[in-house]
DNA sequence: ATATGTGCAAAGTCTTTGCTCGATA
DNA sequence: TATCGAGCAAAGACTTTGCACATAT
């Protein structure tokens, strides 16, 4: 990989060295693909578009990298349907998911009082409570 | 399929009848697992369950079955992680899973108050709501 | 220099499907 | 009897992996 654009890391390119890994040249790229993607794209996707920027990376590589980022709490795997598992940056704070059952498309939302709830649900089961997951499966009011 | 074990009718196998399925002695089978299964088995684990009480089920036919049945709305699928789909009975009333991450077991409850809360969360995006899923992912609380 | 990552293609999982034979309504 | 289901094995879709070579630290 040449010096161009090498200057300015990405945010999870910093992230990537903070948790020690090696910063191969295919790592970069798709880190940069990562920090640029605000959806929630399957390794097909994050494929295509780390080739755009370089030409020299395999669909294996992308699925050892998203697999290691998300071992390090890096990245987030989920399962919206459709079979293939989809990926997006971990946010601090918990967020939640409505999916477009017409379009596939995924809004995040964010309910910091629901988080509360879940926990007191947790509790309740006498569990404490590590992760959770809340996911809407809806359809757009028709307005006419 | 002899006629041992015939008159009465598991409450899935009725289902079935109800939905006008063609009932074959595989399918008696698969629903009479079914009505006894209280957990949430994978399709590997229903063949298993079947294939104890009658040795002429092949896999194909279970995946087809539970691909019926939840088409008929008579099962649900999940995907609580590890790669395969696991079935549930239907059963009126949304209802919630917690996983415990130690044991993997699934503890299901309930909370009509939460269904109608992530109804008005839907709402305020635009949305109707169809279904929804809240896993809960959590470690039973140490008592000392 | 050494440990680790990558590409490629093969293999692994889970699931679906084409075809022929068999069984249900 | 005509239609639909089942078994079997092959094919599909997604993901992982073994091996030889390449690269980061």
């Amino acid at each position: 990989m040449t010096r161009e654009n090498k200057d300015i890391l990405s945010h999870i390119e910093r992230l990537c060295i903070e948790k020690g890994l090696k910063m191969t040249g295919q790592r970069r790229v798709i880190a940069r693909v990562l920090s640029q993607s605000h959806d929630h794209p399957d390794v097909e996707e994050l494929y295509r578009r780390a080739s755009r920027l370089d030409d020299n990376i395999s669909v294996a590589t992308v699925y050892r990298t998203v697999r290691l980022l998300e071992e390090k709490g890096i990245l987030e795997k989920h399962d919206f349907g459709g079979g293939r598992a989809r990926y997006e940056v971990t946010e601090q704070g918990t967020h939640y998911h409505l999916i477009d059952v017409d379009t596939g498309k995924v809004i995040e939302f964010e309910d910091p009082e629901h988080v509360k709830l879940v926990q007191v649900m947790a509790k309740k089961l006498g569990f404490d409570l590590l992760q959770h997951r809340l996911e809407l499966f809806a359809r757009r009011i028709q307005e006419k």
